[in-house]
RNA sequence: GAGGGUGUAGCUCAGUCGGUAGAGCAGCGGCCUUUUAAGCCGUAGGUCCGGGGUUCGAGUCCCCGCGCCCUCACCA
């Protein structure tokens, strides 16, 4: 079974048997009681230290031997770090919480510890039990009356000073990367708690989690490619979803008040810094509400979100939080204290090109100045395509990208699944919130008209059958289903969409969404 | 899709004008009971991403291809 492996991993495979011949099995056993880095750390205490040493003293001049004050811990780690002294050994062990140190001296260790540690490679995972302690030159460290074997690793690990710094390896080998280089774990672990606080800041206000499926008949809720499989029990094709909506809003008609949930949607589109296949998506519904109630609510997550981030940032203890949230992203300082700014889509557009939106001879003469080949279409396009545009090209890029803004007012056509305004309905009651030039997330009064709903259904499939795109007819279908819910009644609301990875990526100064993913879409390997 | 960058030992990286393939760390053999990237002595390690070409000679120059990164565009 075995074929040749790398003369390193050999080399590692004897000193595993070097395990084996110590009367140790190198994968371990169960071990109770460990503590992390940080709790052995918080338990030296100087005090022991000092009275140990006098005990020590008394003994040798033949005074009772006392118990040993200073605190036995167990304590398991991987070796990032192993200077052998001949009879003593140093070895830096690393957690999830930071690096120990772990002495292993021939007098003081059982034998077969002290065997381990001789043939323990870097990589390594071992278990110390030992006192407490701090060296000569101040440094605290486990002085192991034990040691135990609890996983070998048989692949040599990265260089010890820079850690691991190929990007793809980071990604495809995130176990490695987890370890080698601390930044990763933390990052790993505020991107776990971020979510954490914003679940419990939805269920703090009433909002029900619920998880609705994620293998749909009908991938809708959303306008976006979606990835196709089939199930064989009923022998169906099954789309994985692009948006959970569809089944969030018919728990609302159902009578479900407030729902959210935060989970993964699918969207077989391409590849970038803030687009990765499966992403992670908080969407949220709010009966007898609309598009104010959520856009509060947005506001109150991110800022929540991000007041969290910074105290965890002003670690040292007794400090006072800062009056003003500001998070760092790239180059900007990003103010989360402050109320949103809000604009609306109109008035940005006449920021940019200096006449109204409904102006249609303007908006017609704008766009051929930009795209004089669009000469022979311009007559017979619609206005509001243009006007987006023109939006698209100039206008989104006037927003401030430090100042959190929400953009509302959107055409009603260009948000077909969006109630339009009841004071005027060329608006939507819809709202996008951008940070640092980023989509953040989408805030809509819910179309709850079953006879507006089916209308804009059979209006988008006949867009889509009037392009030549044969591929996107066989998966925008018609959601019978939800138009008959609606019919049953639902509820006014607010809706809103928070794209929890570019949520992420804000609070915690990343710039691409890989680094905030523990194991990014790559392409597989050779 | 276009442009730019990059690919060399397990890892991190040098490699000049085209002239025998390098360092540090890790490894291997020794010595060492308070080290801190431990130290000292000795030693081994290469499909220079793949293929073709130019040349007496290619890691280096040219062409084709592949992976990864960046920028832009497209899609939403």
């Amino acid at each position: 079974m075995s074929e040749e492996h790398h003369k390193l991993e050999s080399q590692r495979r004897e000193n595993r048997g070097q395990v084996e011949a110590a009367g140790l099995y190198p994968y371990g056993l169960r071990e109770d009681g460990l503590l992390t880095s940080r709790q052995v750390r918080d338990l030296h205490s100087d005090e022991a230290d000092t009275r140990a040493a006098e005990l020590t003293k008394a003994a040798k001049e033949g005074g009772p031997a006392g118990e040993d004050p200073r605190a036995l811990v167990r304590f398991a780690g991987r070796v990032m770090l192993l200077r052998d002294n001949g009879k003593l050994l140093w070895l830096t062990l690393r957690d999830h919480e930071g690096d120990l140190q772990v002495a292993v001296s021939q007098k003081d260790c059982a034998p077969e510890g002290f065997a381990l540690a001789k043939c323990t490679d870097l990589g390594d995972v071992v278990i110390a039990h030992g006192r407490v302690m701090k060296t000569r030159t101040g440094e605290i460290t486990v002085w192991a009356s034990a040691l135990k074997p609890a996983a070998k690793c048989l692949v040599p690990p990265p260089e010890k000073h820079s850690g691991l710094q190929d990007v793809e390896l980071r990604y495809r080998q995130r176990y490695v990367d987890l370890w080698a280089n601390p930044e990763t774990m933390q990052a790993a672990r505020l991107r776990s708690r971020i979510v954490s606080r914003v679940r419990r800041f939805m269920e703090e206000r009433g909002y029900l989690e619920v998880e609705t499926p994620m293998l749909q008949t009908l991938a809708g809720g959303a306008a976006a490619r979606p990835f196709v499989t089939h199930m064989n029990a009923l022998d169906i094709k099954l789309f994985m979803r692009i948006a959970p909506e569809l089944y969030l809003k018919r728990l609302l008609v159902g009578g479900m008040p407030r729902v959210f949930e935060i989970n993964r949607n699918f969207r077989n589109e391409g590849l970038d810094k803030q687009h990765n296949p499966e992403f992670t998506m908080l969407e949220a519904y709010h009966a007898f509400g609309d598009v104010e109630t959520v856009m509060e609510l947005t506001e109150g997550i991110v800022r929540d979100a991000a007041a969290f981030v910074a105290g965890e940032r002003a670690a040292p203890a007794g400090h006072a939080p800062p009056a003003e949230v500001v998070l760092p992203f790239g180059d900007l300082s990003i103010n989360y204290s402050r109320p949103f700014d809000r604009v609306t889509y109109g008035q940005l557009f006449e920021k940019a090109w200096g006449f109204s939106m409904r102006d249609a001879q303007q908006v017609r003469d704008a766009l051929l100045r930009l795209h004089p080949g669009l000469a022979a279409r311009v007559n017979t396009m619609d206005h509001w395509l243009m006007v987006n545009e023109l939006f698209e090209e100039k206008a989104e890029r006037l927003v401030d990208p430090s100042r959190p803004t929400f953009i509302t007012d959107y055409p009603a056509a260009i948000s077909p699944l969006t109630r339009p305004k009841r004071d005027d309905p060329t608006l939507a009651d819809r709202a996008d919130l951008f940070i640092a030039g980023m989509e953040v997330a989408p805030h809509y009064t819910e179309l709850n008209d079953p006879d507006v709903q089916e209308a804009k259904f059979r209006e988008q499939l006949q867009g889509v059958s009037a392009e030549k795109n044969a591929e996107e007819q066989t998966f925008r279908t018609f959601d019978h289903d939800f138009v008959r819910a609606l019919k049953v009644g639902m509820p006014p609301a607010g809706g809103m969409g928070l794209g929890i990875d570019r949520l992420v990526m804000l609070l915690t100064d990343q710039r691409t969404i890989r680094d905030v993913l523990l194991f990014p879409m790559m392409r597989p390997e050779v």
